[in-house]
DNA sequence: GTTAGCACTCGTATCATTTGAGTGCTAATA
DNA sequence: TATTAGCACTCAAATGATACGAGTGCTAAC
């Protein structure tokens, strides 16, 4: 369908304007010796390419830009995955230092991502369906205040201070959490209200004088809503780009970048493995004319986390999904060795 | 040395600038009959204003705007403390619900300080220095991994997980946590470091096997950085502003706000009560353009917090100010009687 | 002391013109 | 038949002239 000429004047086209944003001519292509056609040749092949829609025109007279279609088919057919030595060195710098701390290592990975392709990284942290309750401790601070902990076999820590009326009392503070944990623990997160209302409310009830009042600040504590949590690096690093040159752009941009909700929910719902949504691909309407490339990462089992570039439609994307999928592979490595023996 | 008419004339100038931002000129502020006088007489005292520093123009025939030296003098001299009923019930509407979490109620304060100026919002967390220890456990998650969990006596939580070479001895743990509890409870955080090295460290060798090797990650835990928590809210509020209307300008702010070691330093040293700094009386580079206020509010005894808003020069200082000390009392008031029963 | 009047300044908006990189099409060439 | 050269045409962006308007400073009159 696309003879082989056509096809290295879409690449060099793509790759050419993913270099310099600027729409590409036939005349500078031909005289830049990287295709050996005149000018005339290439324009007919450009002719028939727009016609195929992978490219467009800014204006009746400009040079070609690829369309979405047009990177589309780059993605899918044109770019062979970059032997990445150069990445994996990278990443493994960031992992050799130890983990110390598994959100650490995210964030500085979204930071050196962003850092290295002057796009915006997100990482989600890994979606807690399957992770259970490890312990959970209630500490007093004083005699109406005290500080909850909840902590998941994954080592994610949540806490929550609350205030109540009366004055705590010890003993049965003590009794309670000893109920909670005997019951709660080894539960998955997301089970935690269902069975707290089930099977402990009764309980407690029983063995606790005034438990009525203490009901709802212990269900505050153990419902707490359970976002996935949402590391973005290099905000500002996008800004770099040219098609931010226009303010509009920038405010709708940061707008929609500072509603972590709205972030997690596009990223959610990814499946395993690489994946690329180039500009109305996108189902949110803020990012409709960017693209996002997303790779999953295993911890444990089944729980998955995923990380994901956000930039302009014109990205290198060679660079890109290799640089993603290196890394993915050595978080899951990585991570896979500190939670091994968890289970 | 400034007659009232000038003063007026200042007043009104720089009223209408910070609502417009647009240069003031003699004849528009004549017609709009907020001052009785012509046009001519206007300009002589512009003209004056002008001699003394108080305005300046853009160009040799624009109207006037203010200069760095009459915003001084406007925020000194000219503006009445408003009086903020408004304010009041805007805040108290957020404290009512009750603090559920320090950190919470922080953060919505910060994002609503934004959303009401327009502007970006700065909240400095407590400094830790008075906060003291309260306590330390360090729960195994799997053979070769474990989350330590450091809970202040004001609530607040720090963790850390990591992973050792050998395996976790139960019991060890359980001795070294015992004896960390009974020696550094009470202990300022800053201080923890100091006395783990000069009281538990020996204590430890003649109780622990194979202390040697754990030491370094006792170390870890203890010695955590606490750097002083910011919240930032609005970063994308201030684009509305449009002084903001240049991308460089953007870029700059943006790469400044991100970086909170640069802005909890800005903030750290600013003493008791309201400060206001105006474009170059602000010693960091990055805002040298920008006006920053801010306030300070009390946790405790001697702990201190710090509220800001940053935006442009042209500022509503009146509504900031008057603002920011209706919060910063709320605050402290809210605080105290959250941590009251603390001591 | 205040104001009216007037010449002057300068940024901004508008419009015509030029320039240059690009195109499509046709006819010549290999 | 596939490629290329040539040419007329298009359009965005840059340049420059012009008009406009909001502003100023200064002087003289009130």
């Amino acid at each position: 369908m696309l003879t082989e000429r056509q096809l290295l004047v879409l690449q060099i086209i793509i790759d050419d304007f993913i270099e310099t944003a600027h729409p590409v001519g036939s005349r500078a292509l031909s005289k830049k010796g990287s295709i050996p056609y005149s000018a005339a040749t290439i324009r007919n092949d450009m002719a028939d390419l727009e016609d195929m829609g992978f490219l467009e025109k800014t204006h009746s007279s400009s040079g070609r830009i690829p369309s979405e279609k047009g990177y589309r088919y780059y993605v899918d057919h044109l770019i062979a995955p970059l032997s990445s030595e150069q990445n994996i060195r990278i990443i493994r710098n960031i992992m050799k230092e130890g983990i110390y701390e598994f959100e650490q290592i995210v964030q500085m990975s979204a930071e050196v991502l962003s850092e290295l392709t002057n796009y915006t990284s997100i990482i989600l942290g890994p979606e807690l369906s399957e992770t259970k309750l490890k312990q959970l401790e209630i500490l007093p601070l004083s005699t109406h205040t005290a500080v909850a902990i909840l902590v998941t076999d994954t080592g994610h820590v949540e806490h929550r201070s609350f205030t109540v009326p009366g004055k705590i009392d010890l003993s049965d503070l003590e009794k309670v959490v000893n109920i909670l944990n005997d019951r709660l623990k080894g539960v998955p997160i997301i089970r935690l209200e269902e069975v707290f209302q089930k099977e402990i409310v009764g309980l407690l009830k029983r063995y606790i004088d005034d438990f009525g009042s203490s009901q709802h600040y212990l269900q505050a504590i153990i419902s707490q809503s359970n976002p996935v949590k949402v590391y973005i690096g290099g905000k500002s690093n996008i800004l770099m780009q040219p098609e931010f040159n226009d303010v509009d752009k920038i405010r709708s941009f940061y707008s929609m970048i500072e509603n972590e909700n709205e972030i997690a929910n596009l990223l959610k719902s990814k499946k395993d493995g690489i994946g690329v949504s180039i500009g109305n691909e996108n189902k949110v309407e803020a990012i409709k004319d960017l693209s996002l490339i997303t790779a999953t990462y295993q911890l444990g089992k089944d729980q998955m986390g995923t990380i994901a570039l956000l930039g302009p439609t014109r990205m290198e994307y060679k660079k890109v999904i290799s640089l993603l999928s290196s890394l993915s592979k050595e978080l899951s490595e990585a991570l896979y060795k500190w939670y091994k023996t968890s289970e």
